[in-house]
RNA sequence: GUGGAUGUGGCGAAGUGGUUAACGCACCGGAUUGUGGCUCCGGCACUCGUGGGUUCAAGUCCCAUCAUCCACCCCA
């Protein structure tokens, strides 16, 4: 094989991009209904927007960005996530001199260097939503029933709704502190990544996966029991408003994010079955990060979510409408003259709105049949010498096996009234 | 970055050291020179990811390398 797509990426053929589109179409959607509109960054961005805005202990940053230098000499990293780019773009953009909040949404691609395997990707698409300007819980609960909108219309089922409050930086310094005096006594039964976080970030300790890790802290403080007033205030209005809403989530005070921006409220959605990586969307709040890549203080809230998890999620749940687009006629013509003449009327079916084709290879009459059978086509026509110089066509039906003998004159309308018959309209 | 599995025609897949590399699907042609789907007949891999080694003999054993997949870490 002489060259193949990078590793990580993946080629979305003609079966795969209909599937897509459905996804797209729901998520403009439900953001149409939900008063979100679309903005676009740019793929590319400064590396240091990502640094300070994502944060130098993350992950993200430290081992899973596509960086380069261009040919200024300039620091370049393919966006590893939407929001810092969001935020970049309100304030540069000043649109926070406009009526808040600003609601936006956006669609596309992100890039992270990973050993990829199922549900993970160098290139993966995300949809999100970030909404900027507004503190107040009840924006909080509009994002997280979005999603949980978006997922009752795609049809997904057994979906997990985590939420939590990580805290304010004040009430976050002090469980940070209550979780390292918790866990001093045997911080050296901790995995190894765990003694790392102890002192980098305590609070990722919670949510490791490893069992002694778990057992060690059962009973350790969580983030619900050092809130200061002003976050559980904030944390309790937003259940409220989830139950109020119909969204059933779970409380789930382990829940802790990996990015650096994330305050008070927390969230992420998990369905099972997919494989492995579970979460098809993650968010929460992050009031901090505007001003951490020098705008105005400005409150933000938002969500990602991975498009390819959540179509894996449709396809194994199948909630996937059929999205074969069929042709309902085709075309069949022998001869120059009748090539002509098919052709004219073909284009006339199109213009009337009816899925038509024809053959584009000069084969004979019953390669052409042969074709439009594995079309799926409802029908064919048929012109050839006879029918030329009888000035008539002949319509088959393809799954009857019947056909019939009709004036030229009549098809157009012959057609249109078949295709009516058949889609009830 | 770590661990595991796999790599035979367009796809799926037999083959576990010994002549011409099963079979299924798809594809192409014919039976039916202007009629598809069903059936029947025929065709379709100088070659087994790549490079090296062992052997009288390698798709089959060994080493290396590349690729893919899965899992860990982490995340969408």
């Amino acid at each position: 094989m002489a060259l193949q797509r990078p590793k990580g990426t993946q080629d979305l053929l003609p079966s795969q991009t209909a599937k897509w589109q459905y996804m797209e179409e729901m998520m403009r959607k439900v953001c149409r209904e939900y008063g979100y509109e679309e903005i676009r960054t740019p793929i590319f961005e400064a590396t240091e927007l990502f640094q300070r805005g994502v944060g130098e202990t993350t992950d993200i940053v430290n081992k899973e960005m596509y960086t380069f230098l261009d040919k200024g000499e300039r620091s370049i990293t393919l966006r590893p996530e939407g929001t810092a780019s969001v935020c970049r773009a309100y304030v540069e953009n000043k649109l926070y001199s406009g009526p808040q909040p600003v609601k936006l949404y956006y669609i596309g691609p992100m890039f992270r260097y990973e050993r990829p395997q199922t549900g993970r990707y160098r290139q993966f698409h995300q949809f999100g939503v970030e909404v900027l300007g507004s503190e107040k819980p009840v924006v909080d609960a509009e994002t997280i029933s979005l999603v949980w909108d978006l997922y009752q219309r795609l049809g997904l089922k057994n979906l997990e709704v985590h939420i939590n409050s990580v805290g304010c930086p004040s009430c976050r310094a002090d469980h940070r502190q209550k979780l390292q005096e918790f866990l001093a006594p045997r911080r050296e039964e901790l995995c190894r990544d765990c003694q790392e976080r102890f002192e980098r970030n305590p609070l990722r300790i919670l949510d490791c996966k490893n069992s002694k890790c778990q057992e060690l802290t059962q009973g350790a403080p969580t983030t619900a029991d050092t809130l200061c007033e002003d976050c559980q205030g904030h944390f309790n209005a937003l259940q409220e408003l989830l139950l109020a809403a119909g969204v059933v989530f779970r409380v789930n005070p382990r829940l802790v994010r990996g990015l650096d921006y994330y305050r008070k409220t927390a969230f992420e959605v998990m369905v099972e079955e997919i494989g492995a990586q579970s979460a098809i969307c993650g968010g929460g709040r992050y009031d901090g990060l505007t001003e951490e890549i020098g705008g105005p203080p400005t409150p933000g809230i938002g969500f990602a979510m991975g498009m390819e998890r959540v179509l894996a999620a449709i396809e194994v749940q199948k909630a996937m409408p059929d999205q074969v687009e069929r042709p309902f006629v085709m075309v069949a013509a022998l001869g120059k003259e009748a090539e002509g003449k098919g052709f004219a009327l073909l284009q006339a079916l199109r213009h009337a709105g009816i899925p038509a084709g024809m053959d584009l290879l000069g084969r004979g009459l019953k390669a052409q049949l042969k074709n439009a059978d594995r079309q799926e086509a409802k029908l064919a026509l048929l012109i050839g010498e006879e029918e030329l110089q009888r000035d008539s066509f002949i319509l088959r039906d393809l799954s009857l096996g019947e056909q019939q003998e009709f004036p030229w004159q009549d098809a157009l309308a012959l057609i249109s009234q078949r295709y009516r018959e058949e889609h009830g309209a």
